[in-house]
DNA sequence: TTGTACGCGTTATCAT
DNA sequence: ATGATAACGCGTACAA
């Protein structure tokens, strides 16, 4: 004898007076509907304060309205500026964003995507096209439509930025401003394909201008200001010190700024700095700080966009590189010798 | 005829040999099956693929292992540091994280919560406490479980900071420098209850200490760097300029900063600039940012503890609040008089 | 320790 | 335009 504290849709057509296949019906397809029994069964909803059980309907229909993200972390301005415009149009489409983050734990990020299907979402998201295999055959296996993020395995839809030509185009700029010893602070490359093009980037248009980069030269830190100071850190001891830095998230070049800002080092005087991304608050940082913009947010709405689409239409495995652009700011400057 | 893609519990048990509620027992409570028929059921269950689906289980028992979190906007390294560490005491407990965003809209937020309820999440979390009756009254009679974060009405529970204290915090470090003249920037208070708070706290203590704050002192902007040098510019322009200026969160205060530096105002020499948060970048912009530290990864994980020991145990609409305390670094001086 | 059988709230198919 | 009814996949009394 269990009393039960919501109204169902039984109830409501008990209270309509009309069959429950109708009540049904005048939530998901009103048009089927004539214009005064649609009325009683809504006028009998809200008096009884009928709420849809979407986790019923999920069970019955299939579909769930609902997208699960899997992350690296929420904790950072890249990825939170994408999930905030994910969750705005996710939400125009009456979807609910379910998010899973790992820290860049290929572990992790697997068991993330196990429980996020096990919920029966429509669709998932994913961050890079490098994983373990079992990862990409759960995924393949659901049958559930996936759509990469920022940069991708082949196989699979994406939306994303060249990376590499990311790397590429501040290295360039470095090199037309004169810089030939430049050191390059990264993020930890081991479970970051974005991180690892990025640096591949740099490396290459290194090496068509007939420079090579030193292993010295490269230091891998955490993705974060504290990270980006200790590199930082580390480039500037080097017997030839590098009269340019390049960091590959604005992050870590905001912490080799900030880190020279208190060594009394003048940037761009004494040296260049420059970063990949462009968030917000790269251009209000002394000096401010020439990057390359990434459009994070609409990687967010046009990764929606796909998802949306793959879930209707047929399933194309479309990859969709999003404009980049040197900004040019003020942590740059031509080397003076 | 429609061809099941999924192997369900029905398959394993058959394949195993056992009834379908001793498969459902084997996920579940293991330890009231014997040992071998555990085994012969799990080997079952990875042998054809089988793989748990949380939408029937939802519907059958209830329980969705889902908790749902309404927040302004993803987009703030607050609520990100805070939801990062939610996501990680959540799945910990093998729950799922469902996000919402409202960007400080009522309206948004209460729809945010509906669908929120009606994808049946076992707990509600909600910012602040400050919302229309239509909005409590859907979350109270949906029998869900609500805590609030940052601060909260005191009929729910609630995990959060003295937001006032926060306020008058700053303010008395300010005054006891020797500064008489204090702008404030804060974000816009029509829909922010924390920032009202903060607002107050700063007012108050002012108050205590024999002066008052002229409305031209205080400026409403976007809770962002830029909102911070527009605030800063405005507040520039007064004819008996502040000597001091609180951003009543640190993105604001970073933006004065900014806003300084490039018009060659020296900070802390010729203005001080304080500001409420404590995020990771505040001790690295130059000059490094005074501010009183808000501990949002352990308001965090704090709102997930509360959140599960209220789904259990009975119901206590406690209120927690984290102790704040005074980060005095660069960004504030003495006044030189 | 294991099995039987019903219910969860909805959608969808087939009639009428 | 509306109704009857069978899934959907699992949890859980209750029975054995």
């Amino acid at each position: 004898m269990r009393r039960r504290s919501k109204a169902s849709l039984t109830d409501v057509a008990h209270e309509a007076g009309v069959s429950l296949a109708t009540a049904s019906r005048a939530l998901s397809q009103p048009e089927l509907l004539r214009a005064d029994t649609l009325e009683r069964v809504r006028r009998a909803a809200t008096k009884i304060g009928y709420r849809h059980d979407r986790v019923a309907s999920t069970l019955a229909s299939g579909r769930s309205s609902t997208i699960g993200v899997v992350i690296p972390t929420l904790n950072s301005p890249i990825f939170s500026d994408t999930l905030q415009e994910m969750q705005r149009a996710l939400a125009a489409a009456d979807y609910q964003l379910l998010v899973a983050s790992h820290e860049y734990d290929p572990a992790g990020e697997f068991a993330a995507a196990e429980k996020l299907l096990s919920h029966g979402v429509d669709g998932i998201v994913l961050v890079g096209g490098s994983r373990p295999d079992a990862t990409w055959q759960l995924v393949e296996r659901s049958g559930t439509p996936v759509v990469q993020m920022w940069c991708g395995h082949p196989d699979y839809a994406c939306v994303g930025v060249d990376n590499f030509a990311a790397g590429s185009i501040v290295a360039r700029h470095l090199m037309s401003l004169g810089h030939r010893r430049i050191g390059v602070i990264t993020g930890h490359l081991r479970h970051n394909d974005r991180q690892r093009e990025r640096f591949r980037g740099v490396c290459e248009a290194m090496e068509e201008a007939g420079l090579t980069l030193p292993a010295a030269y490269h230091t891998e830190q955490s993705l974060s200001v504290p990270g980006g100071r200790i590199g930082c850190s580390i480039l500037l001891e080097l017997t030839d010190r590098p009269t340019a830095l390049i960091g590959t998230v604005d992050f870590i070049a905001i912490g080799a700024i900030a880190e020279c800002n208190s060594r009394g080092i003048s940037v761009p005087g004494d040296i260049s700095i420059a970063g990949i991304d462009d968030i917000e608050l790269s251009a209000h940082v002394s000096p401010s700080l020439t990057t390359v913009h990434i459009p994070s947010r609409r990687i967010g709405t046009e990764t929606v966009a796909r998802m949306l689409s793959l879930i209707k239409d047929e399933r194309r495995k479309e990859h969709v590189l999003l404009p980049i652009e040197i900004v040019d700011r003020h942590s740059t400057a031509a080397l003076n010798r």
